[in-house]
RNA sequence: GCCGGGGUGGCGAAAUCGGUGAUACGCGGCUGACUUAAAAUCAGCUGCCCCCUUCGAGGGGCGUGCGGGUUCGAGUCCCGCCCCCGGCACCA
């Protein structure tokens, strides 16, 4: 009541779903897209959703792309987006490579192929400088952020505590750093190890060595991780304990990771499972150096220290030393967004052989999406393959260049989309501040749990970079939060990917859209997965005709005691009032949508039962009022029938507080805790009274059968309870 | 293994602050009314066990994954387990 609400609309129109569906089915994605967004959103205006369609915007549109462009640049100066050889992800259907975020147990998010391992040369964005920033939240309604999704999101994230200490290899001459969590284990290492990809393993002039990495090389991630036994070799070199000038031998094995940490790790077998097992396979020393109570053994002068103090002490001294110092390391990488695709936003940079990357200038923008002869995938970026697109001045030098090929992931147009919807059509700028810090951060964010590990943290990241910018005012896009569930159908999710989806076309044709909506919030909990039952959604049609046909009686009702009576407050009256509460904290506060059917529901059929009662007409009022949501068209005629204009210019009804408390209630009267009667008596009576009027139940009187009453327990307008010895 | 979320009828679920005979509302099922019949609609019943029965109903016990505990009172709080779902995981 009272508040501004912006509902807009728009289509995250880029990307592989409409790109893979123009493949299958012929044509340009373009059309394909541009007919999927027209049939969605007459699906939406059929259902009724109340949409502000002039905000309605598209992702592959170029007045939305030019900004996204732009935004790229922004980063780019920053040093945020860069481009660089790393291991990435190759989806060997879609021929092109995902995000980590992306990879699901192994297997491309959007066609469930097997993913492989790449080096590439492939653009990311540094989110991985905003790790931490990204685990402490700045909004106070972060606070009402589920539970699980910050868990996920931490879990991504990934932060642990530790230290980086130095290994000398005298044979080398070079400090290898290592990054452990248990600097107080240093005394119990015995042996070292680098991964397969350690940039010193290509100087180790061994043939045991290299053939071993060349083996490794093709069995990486998955294979690597199932390995019952522990592989590795030998290097013949040794690296020298900081902290007590041990040598140590040097071994290269796969079940260290290049990708976390440094690559490189001190083995402590006696107190690292996956050091034990290879000690086991190797025949290398295991010496305990913690105690079976958490206190240093064979530590040198640390010896007898508690785990945790050790830990401190020993990283004090290796820093006192310079040979280490408190280190913290991340799971989460750098997202990688250029992909080897046509349908998506070209990435405004020009490769120039003498000046290296030059960014697009701002007053070039947009780089439009070329047409291309042949946009299916083939390793190679389809825009490549337009020669007048791809070859233009250096914006520097002038000299002959090439444009960036790549596209962007389509999840980089949907890291900021919800800033333009408040500024739409701005052709000068993504929008204006002013608009968006008056509208945003989002009060109500609804989207799966899904994308708690995705779009969930890549906008986080681009709101954080925006507001070091000065673009906008506010470090997190989204207030609350809540994951709707899926509508399911024979077990398994109903989505546009999968799909398996009845079109809401079909139902609406059946039951109406009033019903189908209904349903669909009748069902249970609105976080919660549910399955489609034809059988369920019968109910609720048959609760929309009661609905109808009982209003419509009120409404034609002439009889001379009909009236509407607001002195006069009846049973029918109260209930009328303690739906519209009930409805109102449930909506509001709790976001319950089922509930308040359930309470329409049952004001329903007690209207049903007493047309006649003189709050006929509040009851059937706020029946039709409160199913408004729910079902809107046919809520919009029965006011009409009730003799009232329109209804969705009217207030939300609000309950009379004074209504809500009743005359009398029913007093429970407990003895030991059982309830053993029950009487309606006055709202108003005092503790003792009710006492009184307890003790005076015959029925109470023989449970207490002359027993001694040792407490008496009075709840106001609730209970009484005699406990007796 | 670590972290998070859950477990209530035949089914979807409700019980909002420890205070009404747990299971509202709906689905399914059973019975009846209306009907030539069906559909639609309406009414009643519908957790388990036992007792009494004059057939109206009445009475007792057990029940919210399992076992304990706190309390006058526990679906709700505490301790210990079991199971299901999700995230992370050769992450040093």
């Amino acid at each position: 009541n009272g508040w501004r609400v912006l509902r807009p609309m728009g289509f995250d129109s880029f990307g592989l779903p409409a790109e893979n569906a123009a493949i299958n089915e012929g044509g340009h994605p373009r059309e394909i897209t541009e007919r999927n967004i027209a049939a969605i959103r007459d699906q939406m205006k059929r259902l009724g959703y109340a949409i502000d369609w002039k905000r309605e915007i598209s992702a592959h549109e170029v007045e939305y792309y030019r900004w996204t462009q732009w935004l790229f640049l922004k980063f780019f100066e920053r040093g945020l987006a860069y481009r660089a050889a790393a291991p990435v992800n190759w989806c060997p259907y879609d021929q092109t490579v995902v995000a980590n975020e992306y990879v699901i147990d192994g297997r491309c998010d959007r066609c469930g192929t097997l993913v492989e391992a790449r080096m590439m040369e492939q653009w990311f964005f540094k989110i991985t400088a905003y790790a931490d920033e990204l685990l402490h939240y700045d909004l106070p309604e972060w606070g009402e952020w589920p539970e699980r999704t910050k868990t996920i999101q931490r879990n991504w994230i990934g932060r642990s505590e530790g230290a980086e200490i130095l290994f000398r290899i005298e044979e080398l001459d070079v400090d290898v750093p290592v990054f452990t969590t248990r600097p107080d284990t240093l005394f119990g290492a015995t042996f070292f190890v680098l991964a397969p990809e350690h940039p010193l393993v290509e100087r180790i002039e061994d043939d045991e060595v290299r053939e071993y990495v060349k083996r490794t090389a093709s069995r990486r991630g998955e294979a690597r991780a199932t390995e019952e036994t522990k592989t590795g070799v030998f290097t013949g070199l040794y690296v020298t304990n900081p902290v007590n000038g041990e040598r140590l031998p040097v071994y290269v094995a796969d079940y260290v990771l290049m990708e976390y940490g440094t690559g490189a790790i001190m083995a402590v077998p006696a107190h690292d499972e996956r050091d034990r097992e290879f000690a086991e396979a190797f025949d290398l020393a295991i010496r305990q150096v913690i105690d079976e109570d958490g206190v240093l053994i064979n530590s040198g002068e640390f010896t007898g220290l508690p785990a945790d103090q050790g830990k401190e002490r020993i990283v004090d001294w290796l820093a006192e030393e310079g040979k280490g110092r408190p280190a913290v390391s991340y799971r989460l990488r750098d997202w990688s967004f250029s992909r080897q695709r046509y349908w998506g936003c070209p990435i405004p940079i020009i490769h120039c052989d003498d000046c290296g990357m030059v960014a697009v200038p701002e007053s070039d923008l947009p780089v439009v999406l070329p047409e291309v002869e042949d946009y299916r995938p083939k390793g190679v970026p389809p825009l490549a393959s337009n020669e007048e697109w791809l070859y233009v001045p250096c914006p520097k030098c002038g000299k002959r260049a090439r444009r960036e090929a790549d596209t962007m992931d389509t999840f980089v147009d949907s890291s900021w989309y919800f800033l333009r919807y408040v500024d739409p059509h701005n052709d000068r700028a993504p929008f204006d501040r002013r608009l968006v810090d008056y509208w945003c951060p989002v009060s109500q964010y609804i989207g799966g749990i899904d994308h708690a590990t995705g779009h969930l943290l890549y906008s986080r990241f681009f709101v954080r970079v925006m507001r070091e910018m000065g673009l906008v005012g506010f470090g997190e896009p989204f207030g609350r939060l809540f994951h709707q569930g899926w509508l399911q159908m024979g077990g398994s999710k109903m989505s546009k990917s999968r799909g398996n989806v009845t079109g809401p076309d079909d139902l609406v044709d059946e039951y109406g859209a009033d019903a189908v909506r209904t349903y669909i919030l009748f069902m249970g909990p609105a976080d919660q997965d549910m399955e489609w039952t034809d059988t369920g959604i019968e109910g609720v049609v048959r609760f929309l005709r009661r609905l109808w046909r009982v209003v419509l009686e009120v409404a034609t009702n002439t009889r001379p005691m009909h009236h509407n009576d607001t002195q006069q407050v009846t049973a029918l009256g109260r209930k009328a009032h303690t739906t519209i509460a009930k409805a109102t904290n449930d909506i509001e506060r709790r976001f319950h949508f089922h509930t308040p059917i359930a309470a329409v529901m049952e004001l329903t059929n007690e209207l049903g039962r007493s047309p006649d009662d003189p709050a006929a007409r509040f009851a059937a009022e706020t029946a039709v009022s409160l199913i408004q949501p729910y079902a809107p068209h046919m809520a919009a005629e029965l006011w009409e029938r009730l003799g009232h204009e329109r209804l969705w210019d009217e207030p939300w009804p609000e309950a009379d507080p004074a209504l809500l408390e009743r005359e009398t209630f029913e007093l429970v009267v407990q003895v030991n805790g059982r309830v053993r009667d029950r009487m309606e008596v006055p709202s108003d009576l005092a503790d003792d009274e009710l006492v009184e009027r307890a003790t005076a139940s015959p029925r109470v009187q023989s449970y207490l059968d002359g027993g001694k009453i040792r407490q008496t327990i009075v709840v106001p307008k609730k209970l009484v309870n005699f406990v007796t010895d």
